[in-house]
DNA sequence: TGCAAAATAGCACGATCGTTCGTTTATTTT
DNA sequence: AAAATAAACGAACGATCGTGCTATTTTGCA
């Protein structure tokens, strides 16, 4: 039997099965992943939209065909390119800055490590960067995730500011949604004048950024 | 004969002609012109790399074969649109803001142009930015006229801001090129968090960020 | 070891892509 | 007016796209 003889019209949806029993070593669920991570590589050069199934089946030596039956369609593909970039995110820039101690100390941490992930990223590109300018105007699921996991992010970075404003590192007038706006602004200008226009120095320009924004807003 | 029995192989070249004599009325140049301008309407919305000779045919409800003419490649159409884009955003943003007076004046004013045709412009997206992502590891001609135009642009701000300096508008020992940097992050967070997040109150926080930035840096 | 199920391949489809070519229609020049 | 040139069209090309089928192979378990 095909494995995309399902019900008729809906794709498939196999996504989120990692494997809900103990062994997660099925075949497919490892090759899945070789899959998506293949896919991941692409992305983040091209783009989600310049993803195609082709190219990927061919880097990943599979069949297009082959390829294609782990997702169900392109779209179901993308997302999970999305949720993989998120899960990496997370692991480099968000859980090592959590072992630096509440306040300042770490939002630096994950403010370098931010930096760190987008001037590393530099020949590679980040998906929340060019995926917001791919879908900022093209409704759907792909956008859907897009915009969910970067509000995780951003909010996970609010939380940091708004805890550094309680212990005191910060002025108590300041506005922290103001400053995760600013400093995501330096995030940004790093990323375009970086990896676009190859302007040497932005790190340093980010991070001067960053004290100035700090300086203005805390005592003393 | 045909129009395109040309020596061979190369592409036509017909571009910057615009007519050399007085009337510039030969009936191609104003079709030229509104294919541009289509052109132009689609690229905002869905990208350079979106725009297809097809869709851009349909619009202008011409044949493909007579849009392709005009240009002799696809990528002659995107230069021509950068172009465009360039020429449009001197009009609205450069040129009305060298009427303010050198100095801090004249730096507010083309801030806040950038400013409004940033958000003005939320439902249709910044080439340069758009373009930024397309093509920042996709070199060729049309790359290096984003590339170049910007620059333009990029430069026009900082010698605002250098004569802003010069003028005793901001202290002595500020660094422009650091301000040039960080004022460009605020326009990108404006476009990322409106445009992509649809954040509410983005443009106030630009423009706090802005006020923010020069009180860092103005005597007094 | 055998057998069902899962994973992969193969092939074909309709669409759309940029581009080429030959022809026809408009416009300009003589 | 005719002659010459420019502009626009229509059809076709090879390629690639995502997706749908049907085989075939591989895998995991009894």
């Amino acid at each position: 039997m095909s494995v995309s003889a399902s019900p008729r019209r809906t794709p498939r949806l196999p996504v989120a099965d990692t494997a809900r029993d103990g062994r997660a070593s099925q075949k497919g669920q490892q090759t899945k992943a070789a899959i998506v991570d293949a896919a991941l590589g692409l992305a983040t050069h091209i783009g989600l939209e310049g993803l195609s199934i082709g190219a990927l089946a061919e880097v990943a030596q599979m069949s297009k065909s082959g390829v294609f039956a782990h997702f169900g369609s392109r779209e179901e593909l993308q997302i999970s390119v999305v949720r993989e970039y998120h899960a990496r995110f997370e692991q480099e820039v968000f859980y090592p800055a959590m072992q630096a101690e509440r306040g300042l100390p770490r939002v630096r941490a994950l403010f370098d490590n931010w930096m760190k992930r987008t001037s590393v990223e530099l020949d590679s590109g980040c998906i929340y960067i060019s995926g917001a300018v791919e879908f900022d105007d093209r409704p759907g699921p792909v956008r859907d995730a897009l915009v969910g996991t970067v509000h995780t992010w951003l909010a996970a970075m609010h939380r940091a500011l708004a805890q550094a404003k309680e212990a005191g590192h910060l002025n108590v007038d300041v506005d922290v949604d103001q400053l995760r706006f600013e400093i995501h602004g330096l995030i940004l200008a790093l990323h375009y004048e970086a990896r676009f226009l190859k302007t040497a120095g932005s790190i340093e320009r980010a991070v001067r950024g960053f004290n100035n924004i700090l300086a203005a807003h805390t005592p003393g």
